[in-house]
DNA sequence: ACGGCCGATACCGCCTCGGTATCATCACCG
DNA sequence: CGGTGATGATACCGAGGCGGTATCGGCCGT
């Protein structure tokens, strides 16, 4: 007779019907039938009465039900006043420029939702540091996106996401359906200031450096990428999904290999509340979008 | 947080020591240091201090070995009340002589753990009917030996027995390692009254019975049986591992079949407190012997 | 009589759980 | 100060449980 159990069969006892039941627990209807017949075996007595109309409870159902759902608030009560006597934490999390966007705010929920105590800091950061934060002790946990240098750090990647080429929409090859590397040779690449992580560095270069040109000039920000891309027409690689502003289109570069959104923290800090964190930041992307899940 | 990982954890709390607990929970300590650490995942706090000479409980954990232990006992209180509420339920069970013997008793009492409400009445049945009562409606349950005849009847195997053949202790085949049915050709073979169950009547007369002779003699409890081996000389077939009279040995059959020692119920009579005594049957079968388990 | 709704069943793939083997760390002790 | 034993953590594996899809059976309604 666990949790889970009982959370099914209050919702069977609430709608007086399987169908619905399911749907209110987010699943179909055969296994939930299944584990109610095993909750009357193990507790040797019929609950519900079936029948083509509908389901009606026996004495012995609807007793289980008020005392289940007292068994299951009385357990949300224990959960929080644990998490609670914790203390209110802070969790420090890191965003790679604006690579979370609503992926963070649907997380942010979640994890409220789990742990109604905790505070929860953003510290956006810009495309010279891929860690976010992470490696300057600057923040507890990273949402920001691979390759980079990552000893001593432990990544999970959540999905892959392919990357394109940004071009002024007058731009000869802005309407190609995709392009490949050796298509923007010759023209002016960007690079991120000296002391950058050069994993980093070098996958947004085009992943090899020689035969490209590199440019003095330098972006700190996905903005100034982009407008350097308007202003001075240099390339500029993203992810694809983003939104663009007025004036601009993404290519589909296909020999870059897909960068990945990951979450990451330190390999030597691993604590409960970064696991935590991590677990629901996973459950959130895959219940998100499954089919990208790398 | 489920019940049995707040159980995993009491036992911890209490313990202070994993080995311990994990012995007390009949489990071994690497699957239960998981468990614990998962929990702490899902609550996002540390629960217990590991160290090399113990472990020690943090607040948080502390807190929660009490709502756990209030938790678990309430969980206890509610199967209780509602299979109290049930009504108290007499589960009538056969037994085919003495097949049931330690099992029986090992099966009555992990029953009456969990149905303490529950009345259990015993009816022991002869060779005569190997569905021991239920086919004409005596009992709900039965523990019995297959093969017989089990159309509308639904067995499950809790284990095999090999079978062998009875003899007089001055038989002169009563020192042989093993047999087969072929020895016994000419001795003279017992048969059941009439009408017993075909199938059974076929394989406890050896299987194939032209060749065989066909007594006159006929038994109808396993008594009769070995009485009539020490009186008459008669063959008497019966599983090894069962207790003997003084003068008579069992000599394993190495070409018949094995017997089935298997739990029957009426397949259009499935009640939850049969599916829970028949689940709690193969349990015990497991926990007991589980090389022998068919 | 027949179509539709509802719960039960069969079967499948994945993931969790518990088991075995092994490692890392630290206390203790010679 | 290094060997040794104890303790918890980790890696990996196989089995079982759980949720999914497809389908069945049965009663109700028109």
């Amino acid at each position: 007779m666990e949790l889970r159990t009982l959370r099914y069969f209050v919702a069977v006892a609430e709608e007086l019907h399987f169908g619905r039941a399911a749907a209110r627990l987010r699943m179909t209807q055969p296994p939930l039938s299944r584990a109610i017949k095993q909750l009357e075996t193990e507790l040797g007595c019929v609950l519900l009465l079936r029948s083509p109309t509908g389901v009606a409870l026996t004495p012995a159902g609807a007793l289980l039900h008020e005392e289940a759902c007292a068994l299951l608030a009385q357990a949300d009560r224990v959960r929080a006043h644990v998490t609670e006597l914790a203390g209110p934490v802070t969790l420090t999390v890191g965003t790679l420029a604006d690579s979370a966007e609503q992926f963070g705010t649907r997380l942010a929920a979640a994890y409220r939702e789990h742990h109604p105590a905790a505070r929860i800091l953003i510290r956006e950061s810009d495309l010279t540091d891929p860690t976010a934060g992470l490696r300057s002790g600057l923040v507890d946990v990273a949402l920001t996106r691979a390759p980079f240098d990552d000893t001593g750090i432990t990544t999970r990647t959540l999905r892959l996401e392919r990357v394109g080429v940004v071009l002024r929409t007058d731009d000869p090859l802005a309407h190609r359906e995709s392009l490949r590397l050796a298509d923007l040779a010759e023209r002016r690449w960007f690079r991120f200031p000296d002391g950058t992580d050069p994993v980093w560095q070098a996958y947004w270069t085009g992943s090899v450096e020689d035969g490209r040109r590199r440019d003095r000039l330098v972006v700190r920000t996905a903005r100034e990428c982009l407008q350097s891309v308007l202003w001075n027409g240099t390339v500029g690689l993203m992810p694809l999904g983003h939104a663009l502003p007025e004036g601009l289109t993404v290519v589909p570069l296909t020999d870059m290999p897909p960068s990945r959104f990951v979450i990451a923290w330190r390999a030597d800090g691993t604590t409960p509340l970064i696991r935590s964190f991590v677990r629901i930041a996973e459950t959130v992307q895959r219940t998100a979008d499954p089919t990208r899940v790398g």
